[in-house]
DNA sequence: ACGGTTGCATCCGTAGCAGATATATCTGTG
DNA sequence: CACAGATATATCTGCTACGGATGCAACCGT
C-alpha cells in the first residue's frame, strides 16, 4: 500500500457553519447568543446577521450537527422566548474534522512561505 | 488603550480560492495543473472540476489577486494551448490574511477542545 | 411610557460551487 | 494507424449559502 491517505475526507464546513459549531462546543446557547459569541471570538472578523444565523443554524439542525436542547432552566424571566442549541456527538466530529483540515491547510501555507513574520 | 485589535480584518476566503492562491504561491501553473495540485496539496479533500476551476480563476483575476502570466516558455509543445496564472502581490496579501485567520480559528478549537488526541 | 436592547423569524438578492457538456490536442498502445 | 485516455480550456445551469432588510414581540432602565 503505497503511501495511504488517513485523513477522514469530510467535505469543508462554511466559516458560518464552523463557528456556529464552535461556539456552541463550550456547552448550549440560544440563537442570538451564538452570534454575539462568534463575533467576540472572531475579534468582529465573522458577523452573523439573523439571516445567517437562524439560516444556518436550521441547515446544521438538518444536517444533525445540532439539536434543540430542552430542559435546561436558568434565569425563569426570557425561559419562553429563548430556544437553546446544543453539539451531536456528530456535531463534535464535524468541528474536529474540519478542525483538522484548516491545521493540514495552515500547515500548506507555512511549507510555501505564505507567512511572513509572526 | 483597552486590549486592541490588530487583526486587519479581511474577509475570509472561500476554500476554493484559498487554495487557489495556495497553488501559485511556488510560482505560475496554468489551470489544469492548479486543480492536480489543489486534489494532491489537500490529499484528494478539495477537486476542482472544470465549472469551479475556471470560475475561481475568473474571479479571482477579478478581485485583483491573480494576472495571466505572458512570456514564460518551457517546454514548446503545448505552449499554446495552456494559459499560466501568478500570483499578484495583493493575492499573496489575501493569501497571508487568511491564513491567519486560519490559525486563529484552530486556536479556538484548541481552546475548547475539539481536538481530541493529534 | 418610552427607547434601546434582546430575541426570533422570514423574504429575497447575490455569489460561489459542482456537474454536465463541448471542443481540441497530446500521448501511449495494439 | 487507429483508438483510448489523459490533457487543457471554456460555458451553462442548478443548487446552496450567505447577508441585508424587514418585521414583530418582549424585556430593561429611566
Amino acid at each position: 500500500m503505497k503511501s495511504e491517505e488517513n485523513v477522514t475526507l469530510h467535505k469543508p464546513l462554511t466559516p458560518a457553519v464552523f463557528h456556529t459549531l464552535l461556539a456552541l462546543a463550550r456547552g448550549p446557547l440560544h440563537g442570538y447568543a451564538i452570534s454575539q459569541e462568534v463575533d467576540e471570538a472572531t475579534g468582529g472578523g465573522i458577523r452573523m446577521g439573523p439571516g445567517t444565523l437562524y439560516g444556518t443554524l436550521k441547515r446544521v439542525q438538518a444536517s444533525g450537527f445540532v439539536a434543540e436542547a430542552r430542559g435546561l432552566e436558568g434565569d425563569a424571566s426570557h425561559e419562553e422566548r429563548r430556544r437553546y442549541y446544543e453539539l451531536t456527538p456528530a456535531g463534535r466530529g464535524a468541528l474536529e474534522g474540519e478542525a483538522r483540515r484548516l491545521e493540514r491547510a495552515v500547515g500548506l501555507a507555512r511549507a510555501r512561505d505564505v507567512l511572513s513574520s509572526s
